[in-house]
DNA sequence: AAGTCGATATCGCCA
DNA sequence: TGGCGATGTCGACTT
């Protein structure tokens, strides 16, 4: 029932008995491997919420570093889970298999119960994990940096992230005439949210600089909803359409 | 090299060639089978954003309802991914297996190209995902529904989700002197940004009503960050401790 | 299909 | 560790 791979990168139980699978499970987690058991089980979560979960097929992985992730057949995001930081047990409870997750700050218990096992794996896993991300929006900022032209002719930029009570500016500059101006920044289009945003931080800013003569609050993004663009419009807010990528 | 169990509910390759790969993994995802493969390699992706990740073990899940997910050793999200919706397509490319997904509105491409194949397994799955989760904001607005006078003495809520030019009300209302009330909920402990939130519908309503006597916002939460408080100050809005749970 | 907002959001950064 | 905001956020619901 057994099946190792020449390397011994994989090692897989098919069918296992509840004890057999315990075991292995424990001996897999214990040695840094990536463990995963497919089978039919409920699931119980207490923490910041709770949740219960009734029988079905569920597909369940356990990192090295301490997350658990329970999926069913459907939805990008697992139906249970855990964060990294946790400990994990496996134990036969009442002849089956019961895997225990536990976390702190906050107390969180996540427990599987399978009914049966169809497949425990473990596998040696090593990675750089050395991911390159472009179109974010620290792109949009290192493009705005390099060509200020783009928000406005004029436009200086003088901090970016600069504090203020409400938050800190994406970037915080002035104009061509010595205005102070607001720039916040949003990779895609926005709704109301964005505004809400950039109005916070241009209410603080004029109470902060005492700035009589007012503040420029200015939405940076590739484009915004309706809603979006009267909320900007009552507030007196600016909006200028520019993408991460050129 | 293949390993069934009595149900035919998996089937287990290890070790196996791209060309028998690349079968295999197309032949389950025909069938509606949830899909895993493990090995070296090189993920790209080219979407609303674009990335690169060189050479690594993962653990790669392609799901029935067209979802991918490449996880690490690392972390409870998923390096790399597609959302559910996705067509899959498995190809041996210079003798390497090669996984392709992509997705329309917006087009995505998810590449995984294997250096080497550890395992790939077919799981046969169904559930009802019956999930009942509580600690939820919805439960916060039943426990609120159920006894108004939690918000404040004589709170009288009149609508839930009601519609303003700044997005919908948590809930709606009014006080024992019949002032208008927005209340906005949330289940957990709450910084500016929820602030910002209520702030726009108190706008949006007085606006909208003509209410020169003033709209009254009240933010309810377990509890609020010093920099929401002073925000909340400052806009003259209240704040009422209540959580989900009782 | 697009808008809006909740989430056990997670994640990364910074004080 | 807590606060704060971005995310290829996802997912659910409504229009």
């Amino acid at each position: 029932m057994t099946a190792t791979d020449a390397k011994e990168t994989v090692e897989t139980l098919v069918d296992p008995s509840a004890a057999t699978a315990s075991e292995r499970i424990d001996a897999a987690v214990d040695r840094g491997a990536l463990v995963t058991v497919f089978g039919r089980c409920t699931v119980d979560y207490e923490g910041r919420a709770a949740s219960e979960l009734g029988p079905g097929d569920r597909h369940v992985m356990l990192k090295p570093d301490g997350s658990v992730l329970v999926h069913t057949d459907e939805g990008q995001q697992p139906v249970n889970w855990q964060p990294p930081g946790c400990t994990h047990e496996a134990t036969v409870t009442e002849g089956s298999l019961r895997i225990r997750s536990l976390r702190s700050t906050p107390e969180e218990e996540l427990v599987v119960t399978f009914e049966s096992v169809a497949q425990v794996s473990a596998f040696a896993i090593e990675d750089q994990r050395d991911l390159s991300l472009s179109g974010t929006e620290e792109d949009l900022r290192q493009r705005i940096l390099a060509d200020p032209d783009l928000v406005e002719a004029g436009f200086t930029p003088l901090a970016t992230e600069r504090d203020t009570p409400a938050g800190a500016v994406d970037i915080y500059g002035e104009d061509a005439d010595g205005r102070t101006v607001v720039v916040e920044l949003k990779r895609r289009r926005v709704g109301p949210e964005a505004v809400g945003q950039l109005s916070r931080y241009v209410d603080a800013l004029e109470r902060d600089l005492h700035a009589a003569a007012g503040v420029r609050g200015i939405l940076v993004a590739p484009s915004v909803t309706e809603r979006a663009r009267r909320l900007l419009a009552e507030k007196g807010l600016e909006f200028v359409s520019l993408s991460p990528q050129a």
